[in-house]
DNA sequence: TTATACCCGACACTTAAAGTCGTATTTATG
DNA sequence: CATAAATACGACTTTAAGTGTCGGGTATAA
């Protein structure tokens, strides 16, 4: 449990990296590739990844890259680990809600309690407190 | 990221229903595996190694079995966690603090924040919390 | 002595993450 | 309008971690 996937790490760092430039500065992959030592074929699908979901937007062509969306501070750290990572719960209970043996198990409700403690941290917080 | 180990779940199950029985009663392996539905092999595994770490006290020979130490409120849910998955943190950097970047990480502080604050939830909270 | 329970290392299987490759699309520029 | 430079994307391979299996070993009550 609890860490952060490499994908997310490449899609944070460079979402700093971009926050850091300003508006109507254009950064190439390869540039935020090569100076945080990302490989470029992932750093380039986790872009893609963000500009699909508006986080980032592309700019085709040469001297082409990409642009951030500045304020971040609407997007929840939870929601953006979702977007990153998939549904999030510390099992799966609480994501698909169809395990066998519900009746069976014990744990649950305890289990869910400090499921909420992690979902508020992570729900109060937002991108741009890592960004920013 | 973030979501119990198998391992974990069972360990847990395990204890709760231990935690349920009066300190004089054995429960075994078989006992708990089958009203769970949990793999036999596996579960003896977990429960050995809760022995190892005398959380569970063994009884050898014919109607052996388990029995649990009964004040868990002692032992935190980040301790427990670390003894069932290894270090915990969001990030490399956090367990091992060799990561070859680090001079040029841009995201290494603001994720120590986030990481210390689940650290405290989970620290704060002991195993009892679950299996109470 | 035997049966029953825990102990444990070595191995196989499964799955998800990580990384690679080839090709298509968009567009600024000479 | 041809070219080069950038993003877009599906299919594939590799790697690592978790999960599960197997075979034998140890302790002990009866």
């Amino acid at each position: 449990m609890f860490k952060f996937t490499r994908r997310t790490e490449y899609a944070l760092i460079a979402m700093r990296h971009l926050q850091s430039k300003s508006m109507s500065e254009i950064t190439t992959t390869k540039e935020i590739s090569d100076q945080y030592a990302i490989p470029f074929e992932i750093l380039s699908k986790v872009l893609q990844s963000l500009a699909k979901v508006k986080i980032i937007k592309p700019v085709y062509g040469p001297n082409g890259g990409y642009i951030i969306k500045q304020n971040l501070s609407n997007i929840s750290l939870w929601d953006f680990l979702e977007i990153m990572e998939g549904p999030l719960g510390l099992a799966d209970c609480f994501i698909d809600s169809d395990c066998t043996q519900l009746d069976n198990c014990n744990i649950r409700t305890p289990i869910q309690q400090i499921n909420n403690k992690m979902k508020t941290i992570l729900t109060k917080m937002t991108v741009s407190d890592v960004t920013l």
